[in-house]
DNA sequence: ATCAAAACCCGCCAAT
DNA sequence: TGATTGGCGGGTTTTG
C-alpha cells in the first residue's frame, strides 16, 4: 500500500485552468469525469487523454471539453497515493453532456452521496452517463442499471451481480452500450469505450485516426473472455457484424472470403459491406487481411514454424502472406521473426490505412 | 516479374 | 419523405 509517495499533480497555473473553464462553457460537448478519494488513477488518465487536449488529428469541427470534478475544487487523493486536484466541483456534473465514472476499491470506498445525487440528476436531465471497470457498482447502487445489461471488470462480475440482481451483468463484453448509460469492462477496456463514443459521436474515420494517434486498436472485439482466467458461459454479440467478425477469426485458415461473411450475417454482400464500414471504418476486406497478418504475429514469434504455415494457418498462400506482411509492416515475416523473437507480443496500430 | 481471372470495393439507383 | 436495402457497373486489388 503506498499511503503516500509524495507525488502531487498540480494544474499548470490559474490561467491554464481558467482556459479549460471557458472550454467547458463554449465546448458543443463536455465531457466531466468524477473524482473522489480512492478512484483509480489509470482510468481517469483514459479520460481525460482522449477528451482533453484538442485532437487536431481527428479533423472535426468540435472536440470535447474536459473537466475533471469532485463534491468540491480540490486535491483527491487517488488509488495509487497521490493527489490529483479536481478544477470543479458539481456544477460541472450539472453542466456536463457526458459524465464518467472511473473504478474504485468498492469494499473499501464509499463514493460520496452528494456525487451520486448529482449523477442521478444528470441522468434524469438526458446526460450520458459512462462508467469504466468497478464505475459500473456506483451506477448501480444508484439505480441507473437497473434492469439494463451491464458489464464491469471480470473479476468483479458476480459481485456486481450478486449485490444487484436487477442489473443484467454481461461479464463477457469489452463493453455494453446502453444508449444513456454506458458501461466498460475492467480498466483497459474503457479505451475501447471511450473510442466507441467517439466512433458513435464523430464517425469511424476520427475514432480510427485518434486510435492511431494512441497507438491502440481502434475496434477490438472478441470481448474480454479472452483475459479471463475461468471459462464464462459464451455470450455471443448480438449484432450481425461482430457475429462475422467472431466467425472469420475462428476459421482464418479455411481462407473465408467476404461472401462467406456476408452469408454467415444473413446479409446481401452490398449490405453487409455497408454495415461493416459503418461499424468499423474498414472494408471487410481489408479488415480481414489485416487480422490475418495480426493473427500471424503471434505465430511468427512463438513458434518455429516455417513461414509457409504460418501462411497457412491464417489463411493466405506464402507469397500472399509475404506480400501483404511487407505491405502492412515494411518488413518480411523473417525478419520480424528474428528481431522479435522472445520479445512481448507487438501489434502494430494500423488501422485506418491499407 | 508478369498477366489473366477472380475478388473486392464503392458510387449510384430503384425498390421497399 | 427519409431511411434502408439489394443489385449493377466498373475501377481497383488480389490471386494463382
Amino acid at each position: 500500500m503506498a499511503g503516500s509517495c509524495g507525488v502531487r499533480l498540480v494544474p499548470a497555473s490559474d490561467a491554464n485552468v481558467a482556459d479549460r473553464y471557458d472550454r467547458v462553457m463554449s465546448s458543443p460537448h463536455r465531457v466531466a469525469c468524477v473524482a473522489f478519494d480512492g478512484v483509480v488513477a489509470f482510468e481517469l488518465g483514459i479520460v481525460a487523454d482522449l477528451f482533453g487536449p484538442p485532437r487536431p488529428e481527428a479533423a472535426v469541427d468540435w472536440w470535447y471539453a474536459f473537466a475533471l470534478c469532485a463534491v468540491a475544487p480540490g486535491p483527491v487523493r487517488v488509488a495509487g497515493g497521490f493527489d490529483v486536484i479536481a478544477a470543479h466541483g458539481l456544477e460541472a456534473v450539472e453542466r456536463a453532456d457526458t459524465v464518467v465514472v472511473c473504478g474504485f476499491a468498492v469494499e473499501h470506498v464509499e463514493p460520496p452521496p452528494a456525487l451520486v445525487a448529482a449523477i442521478v440528476a444528470a441522468h434524469t436531465r438526458g446526460t450520458r452517463i459512462v462508467s469504466i471497470c468497478t464505475g459500473a457498482f456506483l451506477l448501480a447502487a444508484a439505480g441507473l442499471l437497473d434492469g439494463r445489461e451491464a458489464t464491469t471488470h471480470w473479476r468483479w462480475a458476480d459481485r456486481l451481480q450478486a449485490r444487484f440482481p436487477r442489473v443484467r451483468v454481461n461479464p463477457s463484453v469489452l463493453y455494453v452500450d446502453g444508449g444513456d448509460v454506458l458501461t466498460a469492462a475492467g480498466k483497459a477496456a474503457g479505451i475501447d469505450l471511450c473510442l466507441h463514443i467517439i466512433r458513435s459521436d464523430h464517425g469511424a474515420d476520427v475514432a480510427n485516426r485518434v486510435a492511431r494517434g494512441m497507438v491502440v486498436s481502434a475496434h477490438r472485439d472478441g470481448g474480454q473472455a479472452q483475459f479471463i482466467e475461468l471459462p464464462v458461459a459464451p455470450t455471443p454479440l448480438d449484432d450481425p457484424i461482430g457475429r462475422a467478425m467472431d466467425f472469420a477469426r475462428g476459421r482464418l485458415a479455411q481462407r473465408v472470403s467476404v461472401r462467406d461473411l456476408a452469408r454467415h450475417a444473413h446479409l446481401s454482400p452490398r449490405q453487409f459491406e455497408r454495415r461493416f464500414q459503418s461499424a468499423t471504418g474498414l472494408a471487410p476486406g481489408r479488415w480481414l487481411t489485416r487480422t490475418r497478418i495480426e493473427s500471424s504475429l503471434a505465430l511468427l514469434e512463438s513458434d518455429a514454424r516455417p513461414v509457409e504455415d504460418v501462411a497457412a494457418a491464417v489463411g493466405l498462400s506464402p507469397a500472399g502472406f509475404r506480400r501483404h506482411f511487407r505491405a502492412h509492416l515494411e518488413i518480411s515475416p523473417s525478419a520480424y521473426r528474428r528481431q522479435f523473437r522472445g520479445t512481448a507480443h507487438f501489434t502494430p496500430a494500423r488501422n485506418a490505412s491499407t
